[in-house]
This record gives structure tokens, sequence and C-alpha cells, in this order.
DNA sequence: TACTCGTGGAT
DNA sequence: TATCCAAGAGT
């Protein structure tokens, strides 16, 4: 391996190991060795924080215990279960997998590399964690701990937001791994990572590598690791309808693909070009149902940050003609009650918040 | 390769 | 307050 011998390696391999066993937080896909439910623990984690994902993950598990229960499950509901973890395209592609599993697997999630890889929403990354977690097979699991930790330990100063990167660290990563015990140390990776080695001011005092360490060594570990920065949100301005029929409000779905694949919303449409919101969501409505819009009342303004866009939410309270606007599969009619029965993003969630003060 | 795709918490 | 960013994958 490229400027780590043996004796390092292994040296580095027994401490963060040993500090594992004896430092590991009690979580609760940590009480189980099911596939399936580790599998589903890796996904809800990817780019969320582990506090966040602990009482979806319980509730999921509550509801679909198993590959079959998930898979025979409606779409909408699992969407509904999903709501507000963010990156919804992780539940749709998790069922698709998970169908994939019953059908062409009899229901046994696959414990092979290549399998697991091609499945839906399964990358290089889940696909090595499921496989040493579940089935300690000796593959590496690479993650942004991952990254974080052996650029430090061993002062390495590629990008690791470049593809490129991921070869490398892979390839370090499963030399590490002690014989029969990639479960336990690639897990010990990223607990070390998201405890002693952190991003930000490392506790290089209390940490167990500490001697072995050569950014420390070099004293460069608050440096790593190399990081491209990212782009400022792109800012956008949505117009939304709060059409009212007596007790029922107009929600509808979004495509299902693209940004909040799925969710259900009231009706907005894109102002960016700076032309008046009355004007375009009667534009709007026009051309989607072919009927008249009164915009009454500005209703709330709201901002709403994504990674890579800035929604500046102007809401309107409005009237329509409802016969006009029939149900469909994308289209309802709901009482406040009954919307809570929809998984909408958290910025449409605080609009039906405060409709209740309306009604 | 660079961009898309959410959310809430830490600094 | 602004920025970063957390157990990434798809295109």
């Amino acid at each position: 391996m490229a400027g780590i011998n043996h004796l390092e390696a292994n040296e580095v391999a027994k401490r963060l190991l040993t500090w594992y066993v004896q430092n590991k937080r009690d979580l609760p896909w940590r009480r189980t060795k099911d596939p399936y439910q580790i599998w589903v623990s890796e996904v809800m984690l990817q780019q969320t924080r582990v506090e966040s994902v602990i009482p979806y993950w319980n509730r999921f598990m509550e509801r679909f215990p198993t590959v079959e229960s998930l898979a025979v499950a409606p779409e909408e509901e699992v969407l509904k279960m999903w709501e507000g973890l963010g990156y919804y395209s992780r539940a749709r592609n998790l069922q698709a997998a998970v169908r994939e599993v019953n059908e062409k697997y009899g229901g046994r999630v696959p414990d092979s590399l290549p399998d697991m890889c091609s499945l839906p929403g399964v990358g290089p990354y889940t696909s090595g964690a499921v496989l040493s977690i579940a089935y300690n097979v000796s593959v590496p699991a690479v993650d942004g701990n991952v990254f974080r930790v052996l650029s430090r330990i061993f002062l390495i100063e590629d990008d690791v937001s470049k593809p490129a990167a991921r070869k490398k660290f892979e390839g370090i990563a499963e030399f590490l791994i002690p014989p029969g015990e990639a479960s336990d140390f690639n897990q010990a990776l990223m607990e070390f990572g998201a405890r002693i080695c952190i991003p930000k001011h490392p506790r290089c005092e209390t940490c167990p590598v500490q001697s072995l360490c050569r950014g420390y060594r070099e004293g460069v570990q608050d440096r790593l690791p190399v990081k491209g920065k990212k782009k400022p949100p792109r800012p956008l301005d949505i117009a939304t309808a709060i059409v009212w029929q007596r007790d029922r409000v107009l929600i509808t779905r979004r495509p299902p693909e693209g940004l909040l694949a799925g969710m259900w919303e009231f009706p907005s449409c894109d102002v960016s070009d700076g032309n008046r919101h009355e004007a375009e969501l009667t534009r709007f409505f026009q051309g989607k149902w072919d009927v008249g819009l009164q915009v009454k009342s500005h209703f709330a303004n709201l901002q709403h940050t994504f990674s890579h866009l800035h929604w500046n939410v102007q809401a309107y309270t409005c009237e329509a003609e409802a016969e006009k606007i029939p149900e469909t599969d994308s289209v309802k009619w709901v009482t406040t009650r009954e919307l809570t029965q929809f998984a909408m993003p958290v910025v449409h969630q605080k609009l039906a918040k405060s409709l209740d003060g309306l009604l």
C-alpha cells in the first residue's frame, strides 16, 4: 500500500478497533444484525445526522419491519414516513430496491458487492456498509468520516470532493481492515470520525492514534481533508396559492422526478422572471385547469434554503371555481385534518400549520 | 465532471 | 448571521 507499511496499518487499526469496542454508542440499528434493517439505517444516514435519523428509523421499523412489508406498501405511505428527512428519492429508490430484492433474491438482501451495488440508491458506500456491517464481508465503506479520518492519519491531501479520490481512500480502508473484523472496524472508522476526529477542532488530546497521526505530527489536522468549496444556493421566487372552497383547500402533487419529487404542496409557480405574482398565478390556473383565479390577499412570506436553492415563497389566499378543478391522482381538495395524511416538504408544512387559524 | 437532491444543528 | 455540513447517489 502506497507509503503505509503493515506495522503502521496494524497498529492504527488495532487502536481504532479497541477504542470503538469501549466507546461505541448504543444506537438502535446496532441492536440488530438484520441486513434489511441495517440497510434502511444506512440509507437514512446518508447526509443526515444520527440524532435526526433515530426517531425515523424506529417508526420505519415498526411499520416496515421486513423486506416484504416495505415491498408491498403503498409508495405514498413510504413517502409520508420519510417526510421531513429530506432527499426523498432515497425513499423511492429504497422501496424500488427492496421490491427487486423481494423478487430477484427471494427477499434476502444480497451479500455480494456487484448484486448490492446494482440496486437503485445503493452506491459504493452503502453497498460496502451493508455487506461489512451485516455480513462481516471484508469490503471498505468510505463515507465523509472515513475521508476525514484517513486524510488526517495518513496526511493525504487529495481533494475528497472529487470522485477520483475515492479509489485511493477505499484502497487504504480495505488494507486496514483486520481479518474477520470488517463489521466493527468499518463502524469504528465512522464512529471515531463522528466523536473524536470531528471536522472542526478535532479532539486530538484524547485521540487514541495521536502518536501515529501524520496530520497531527505536522500540525495540519485542522486543514484536512482538502475539500472544494460549495457554491451558494441560487435564489428562486415562488408564488403559492391557498385556494379555499368551504372547509377544503387545494393541494397538488409534484412530478415524480426532480426537486421534492412526489411531494404534495399548495399550487405554486416560479415567478423569478419578475412578473407580478397575481398575474403569474392567474395564468398558472388558467393554463392548468382553464379556470379563473381571484387573488384575495397576501397570506405569508416564507424563506427556505435547500442545498442548492433558496426559495422566497409568497403565499396568497385565493378563490376559484372548485367545480372546474376536479380531483385526480395529483389534485386533491382536503380539510386541514386530512392534510396531515399527505407528505409535504417542510416549507409547505409551515404554511399548512398557519392555515388552522384561517378556518 | 459538475450539478442535483433536503433538512436541522453546530460553530 | 452566515457558513458549513452529516454514515451519498443519480445523472
